[in-house]
RNA sequence: GCAGCCGUAGCUCAGUUGGUUAGAGCGCCAGAUUGUGGCUCUGGAGGUCCCCCGUUCGAGCCGGGGCGGUUGUACCA
């Protein structure tokens, strides 16, 4: 007795960082945001195919692991044969193995849809995890701007039919092949400067987190932020800045350009009227270049910037494309509009990208207002499904972050974030009754009510708190007096909480036993289904 | 990875110039109430003061190192 009882030391109950556990009413929410996107999805002829988590690690595109950091930003691992396994970081490359592994078989274009965890070995932060959910769509075998289009539209569509209403989110879309031609046009050209074109990218990239003037830090000397931590710039020249911002500086004017005869005609992005004529705008403004841009548009003014390159204007006239397909479906600019600032996946983007951006305020779990930003985005990858095959299969896809816009539904409260509504408890009054009280049990169960008996060995006040924690909808009480009375006694929990509200005095309390009444044994079932029903 | 801030009960946090047995609120469990959720009252359980080393007669507090968390930044296939 005089020995204080050691704890057993045991083992930590904690987890991992970066992974987190889901409760019921987290799976209800996801499971129903996900029934939605799989609705858009089979509407637009896309069709379900998964492959597993695990994949050989080159077949993820992933260098071998190194023998020092076998699972940077990965998690690997050796097999029997000695084979390098890792588990998918995207659902992107996984369907390029799967594509081309089955490509025979498959219907061209292939549209699919699948969703999944994938997981990535990196500091987590908020709204950042190391295992999450993606929802994909892709389409391999067109090369078509059409397809770039398509899912776009379908992007919008997916989160108006999330319950995000219109001008609280936007597809922001750009061309990889327009920031290649830029690059040329200042000079980054060539192989040797791929290290700084890839700076200058990443710089582009932070033009909505840092704005301009931040940006044009990152371009030049570099920035220091917050902490005092300085990151080095690219170090370009004020000319060559100069020319970088006036190309990514957005425009007011979101105009497209369409060909009417042998002439050029520029379109209102929203009123879808005609405006003017480009040789006779170029006329306007000559000697003001900037008023002349703006005037323009975004891709007029790109068009201009970028015609002695091939490249850039074959991109110009894809965007081009895909801006008059989706206004032509009346998509206007507040849905899906070009941006210059999105760059996304340096790696194996080779045309169009796009990025699903939610511009409402969103206030996180500190009850700070925080910017959500991106919760999707994807782009044309027409290189990746070659490394499996020797041709170049045109693909391209998006992938929604499920976790992230999860996080951002719950804010608007359109994530059913509520508890679920539990079992009906059968309390248990007495041991050697429990088989009456299972055989209630299973006659709500055969009705399709779900239904429970205590399983605890605590008393009854104890019993009604473990309704109450399950947010059980009624709980039924037989004890000795109902058994006589061949009755049982049915509590309405959510009615009887009403009504205790206005009671305050303790006696009254335990002598009102608000909302409950007697039924017949036989009726029980009955009974049941009228409360629930009057829900 | 780099930089800043922070680690005391399940949670949020007090804790004096370094000094006996480390506290509060909330939560949890039980009783008041033979068989009724809430309120109230009473009682109870719950601590490696993140870890290690050092300084000291003495460390939750001071010093060094590590680990963990967080924020910014970098990276983001």
């Amino acid at each position: 007795m005089s020995e204080t009882p050691k704890k057993k030391p045991g083992t930590l109950a904690r987890l991992p960082r970066g992974f987190v556990d889901r409760d019921a009413a987290e799976i209800a929410g996801v499971n129903a945001m996900l029934e939605t996107i799989r609705g858009v999805y089979e509407l637009y002829g896309f069709e379900a195919v998964e492959t597993p988590a695990i994949e050989f690690t080159d077949a993820l595109g992933k260098f071998l692991p190194d023998q020092d950091r076998p699972n940077e930003g990965v998690f690997s691992f050796q097999d029997d044969d000695e084979q390098w396994l890792s588990l998918r970081y995207d659902l992107t490359a996984p369907l390029a193995r799967y594509v081309a592994e089955h490509f025979d078989a498959l219907p061209k274009p292939y549209r699919s849809y699948r969703s999944g965890y994938v997981f990535r070995n990196e500091k987590p932060g908020p709204g950042r995890f190391r295992q999450f959910m993606q929802f994909d769509a892709d389409t391999v075998g067109s090369a078509s701007p059409a397809a770039d289009a398509e899912i776009c539209m379908m992007a919008a569509d997916t989160m108006e039919e999330l319950g995000i209403a219109r001008g609280d989110y936007v597809v922001r879309v750009n061309n990889r092949k327009v920031l290649d031609g830029v690059m040329e046009a200042i000079g980054l050209g060539g192989d040797e400067n791929a290290g700084r074109r890839l700076t200058v990218l990443r710089a582009i990239d932070k033009l909505d987190k840092f704005g301009p003037e931040g940006v044009k830090l990152l371009l030049g000397a570099g920035r220091k932020d917050e902490s005092g931590d300085f990151t080095k710039g690219a170090g370009l020249d004020e000319a060559q800045i100069e020319k970088l911002l006036l190309f990514v500086s957005p425009s007011e004017n979101y105009y497209y350009s369409v060909p009417v005869g042998d002439q050029t005609r520029l379109i209102d992005d929203d009123a879808d009227v005609e405006v003017k004529e480009i040789p006779l705008l170029r006329d306007l403004f000559k000697g003001d270049v900037r008023a002349y841009y703006d005037s323009l548009g975004l891709l007029g003014r790109w068009g201009h910037l970028l015609q002695d390159s091939p490249v850039g204007t074959a991109a110009v006239h894809e965007l081009n494309e895909i801006v008059s397909l989706v206004r032509a479906s009346g998509y206007g600019s507040k849905r899906i509009r070009i941006d210059p600032s999105v760059v996304r996946g340096l790696e194996y983007y080779t045309g169009p990208v796009y990025e699903v951006e939610l511009t409402f305020p969103v206030t996180n779990e500190d009850g700070l207002v925080v910017r959500f930003g991106s919760v999707a985005g994807g782009g044309r990858y027409d290189g990746l499904v070659a490394r499996f095959r020797g041709e170049e299969v045109p693909a391209t896809g998006f992938s929604i972050g499920v976790s992230r816009l999860a996080a951002a539904l719950k804010s608007l409260g359109k994530l059913g974030a509520e508890k679920p509504v539990g079992p009906v408890v059968v309390l248990v009054m007495d041991r050697d009754q429990v088989a009456e009280y299972q055989k209630m049990v299973s006659e709500l169960r055969a009705a399709g009510i779900r239904a429970e008996m205590y399983l605890g060995s605590s008393g009854m006040k104890a019993q009604m708190k473990y309704a109450d924690r399950r947010n059980a909808p009624a709980v039924i009480i037989q004890g000795s007096n109902e058994r006589e009375a061949g009755e049982v006694m049915i509590k309405d929990l959510v009615a009887g909480a009403e009504a205790a509200k206005t009671i305050t005095d303790n006696a009254e309390w335990r002598a009102a036993r608000p909302a409950q009444f007697a039924a017949k044994r036989g009726e029980l079932v009955e009974k049941i289904r009228e409360l629930l029903a009057g829900r």
